[in-house]
RNA sequence: GGGAGAGUUCCCGAGUGGCCAAAGGGGGCAGACUGUAAAUCUGUUGUUUUCAACUUCGGUGGUUCGAAUCCACCCUCUCCCA
C-alpha cells in the first residue's frame, strides 16, 4: 500500500487539487518535495499542529523530504482564514524564539539532518521585499473579486477585514513560489481551513513560470460533535512538557470521548490501520482500555517512551486499587514557615500546591467532599496535617479523581 | 472627515440611582451514577482573617448620603455616509 494510500486510509487527506497526480507522486519512488507552514505565534506546538506533524513524519519515511516553513514574515500579519478577530501581531525576536522552540519539538518526529528535510522562515524573502516590484510582478495575478468570494474571507468581510490581512494569501502564495524555484516544491499541504491559500499558490506557479503544483490539505482533528480537539479549560493542549506535562497530556487521550479513539488512533499513531480496525471493534469497558492504549502511543511519540512509562504508571497506580502514586506525582517540599504550631492547614496547602487558586476556593472543595489526604475524605476546612505525618513519606493531596501533589518535608 | 451605537465578572448576555458581588445561559470545578468516557441529576463558580469586610461593570474625574446605572472628557470597537 503506498503512502497515499495509506494517508487516506487514516483518514487524514480532507482534499486535493487532482488527486490522482498527488497519488501518483507520494506513491511513487521519486522523492518529492513538499511542504507545510506554521504559523509561530506561540512558543510551543500543540494539539492541532499534531496531525499536520505527523503526515510530516509519514511522508518522510516513505521517502520525501519534507520543508517546514515558518511564517516569520506572514506571522506578522496573521492569517485572517476562519478567524474572526485580527491577531495580535508579535515581534521579529518573539517568533525566531517560537521557531526555535518549534523545531525542537517536531525533531522528535521528523529527522531535519542530513538535509532529509528542511526548516525555512520566509521572513528571509518576505522581508526585503520591494512593495512596487511585488505588486508588478506578483499582485498582477490576484483578482481580488476571486479572493473576496472565497469562503475563508466571507465572514470577515462581515466583520471587517484589512488589506493588510487580505495580503496574506498572496504572501502565502508567494512562499510557494519560492520554494517551488529553490527546493523543487511541488506540493503544499496544510490544514483544511488553508484551502484557499493553497490554490492561490498553485495558480500562481502556473501564472508566473507555467509550471504545475499540487495542493492537499488535512482534516483538522475534530471531536465527534465538531468541535476542535486539543482545548481543555487551561487552554490547548501543548507538546511541551512544561506547558503540559506528559502526566496532563497522557491524561487528556486516556479521556477522550468514547467516539473519538479510534479516529485519534489512525490520525496520531504509527498504529498500523488493521489492527487498528480491531480496536474499533470494541465497545463500553474493553473500549475504554483501547484508551489507554492511545494514551501511551501518543505520549511516547511526544515525550518518548520514558515519560509515557511514568505516565501510565502514576496513572494506573491513581486509578487502580492500590493507592501508591507512583513518583510521577508533582511535589512540593514544604518548609517550617509551612507548618503553625506543628500544623498545616489544608486551605493553605492546597493553595499553594496550586490545587486551588484561592482560599476561597479551597474552602468551597472541602465543603463539597472533593479533597481527600492519603485517601482519608477531609470533611471540615480546618483540617490540617501535622508536621509528622507530613514527614513520614509526606502526605498525597487529591483533589476529585483526577488531581493530586504529593507534600513532603 | 460627518452621523449612529456599543464596551458588564472566564465567554455570551441581563441589569438604567440603593433590595447588585450583579439575573439567565455557556463553560469550569466538585458530588451522585459510571468505564478515569458520554448522558443525566445536585451543589458551586470575585477575594479575604466568611454570621462580616474588601475590590470589580472600558479609563479618568465629577454629581450624590449612596453609582454598573447620572454628568464631563478620553480610549477602543461596530455600523451608516464620504
Amino acid at each position: 500500500m503506498g503512502v497515499f494510500d495509506e494517508l487516506q486510509a487514516r483518514g487524514l487527506i480532507a482534499q486535493c487539487t487532482d488527486e490522482d497526480k498527488v497519488r501518483e507522486l507520494l506513491n511513487g519512488d521519486k522523492p518529492t518535495a513538499f511542504y507545510i507552514g506554521f504559523d509561530p505565534t506561540a512558543d510551543s506546538l500543540h494539539v492541532g499542529h499534531f496531525v499536520a506533524i505527523m503526515l510530516l513524519a509519514h511522508l518522510q519515511r516513505a521517502g520525501h523530504i519534507p520543508i517546514a516553513l515558518f511564517g516569520g514574515g506572514t506571522g506578522m500579519i496573521g492569517d485572517p482564514s476562519g478567524k474572526t478577530d485580527m491577531r495580535k501581531m508579535l515581534t521579529r525576536e518573539d517568533i525566531d524564539h517560537n521557531i526555535d522552540c518549534f523545531r525542537r519539538q517536531m525533531s522528535r518526529l521528523v529527522d531535519f539532518e542530513n538535509g532529509n528535510a528542511h526548516i525555512v522562515n520566509n521572513a528571509d524573502w518576505l522581508c526585503n521585499l520591494n512593495y512596487i516590484e511585488f505588486l508588478r510582478d506578483v499582485g498582477v495575478h490576484f483578482s481580488v473579486n476571486r479572493m473576496l468570494a472565497a469562503e475563508c474571507y466571507k465572514q470577515r468581510l462581515e466583520k471587517g477585514l484589512s488589506f493588510f490581512e487580505l495580503n496574506y494569501m498572496i504572501m502565502q502564495s508567494y512562499d510557494f513560489l519560492v520554494l517551488r524555484r529553490k527546493y523543487g516544491c511541488i506540493l503544499q499541504l496544510g490544514g483544511d481551513d488553508q484551502w484557499s491559500n493553497i490554490i492561490g499558490g498553485v495558480e500562481l506557479n502556473r501564472r508566473m513560470d507555467g509550471k504545475e503544483s499540487y495542493g492537499m490539505t488535512v482534516k483538522l482533528l475534530l471531536t465527534s460533535d465538531g468541535r476542535k480537539m486539543g482545548k481543555t479549560e487551561g487552554g490547548a493542549v501543548w507538546l511541551d512538557p512544561n506547558k503540559t506535562g506528559p502526566y496532563d497530556f497522557y491524561q487528556y487521550w486516556r479521556n477522550v470521548d468514547d467516539a473519538d479513539v479510534i479516529n485519534c488512533l489512525k490520525m496520531l499513531t504509527f498504529m498500523p490501520v488493521p489492527q487498528i480496525e480491531e480496536y474499533a471493534q470494541k465497545t463500553g469497558g474493553e473500549l475504554n482500555a483501547v484508551k489507554e492504549i492511545l494514551a501511551y502511543e501518543v505520549t511516547k511519540l511526544i515525550h518518548g517512551a520514558e515519560e509515557a512509562d511514568r505516565a501510565q504508571a502514576a496513572a494506573r497506580a491513581l486509578f487502580g486499587v492500590d493507592c501508591n502514586a507512583g513518583d510521577a506525582a508533582p511535589s512540593t517540599t514544604l518548609t517550617d514557615a509551612d507548618f503553625i504550631g506543628g500544623k498545616a492547614n489544608i486551605l493553605d496547602l492546597l493553595v499553594k500546591t496550586e490545587l486551588a487558586p484561592s482560599k476561597a476556593e479551597a474552602r468551597r472543595l472541602v465543603q463539597q467532599g472533593g479533597v481527600r489526604a492519603d485517601g482519608e475524605l477531609v470533611a471540615a476546612i480546618d483540617f490540617a496535617l501535622t508536621r509528622e505525618q507530613v514527614a513520614d513519606g509526606g502526605v498525597l493531596i487529591k483533589k476529585g479523581k483526577k488531581a493530586f501533589h504529593r507534600v513532603n518535608i
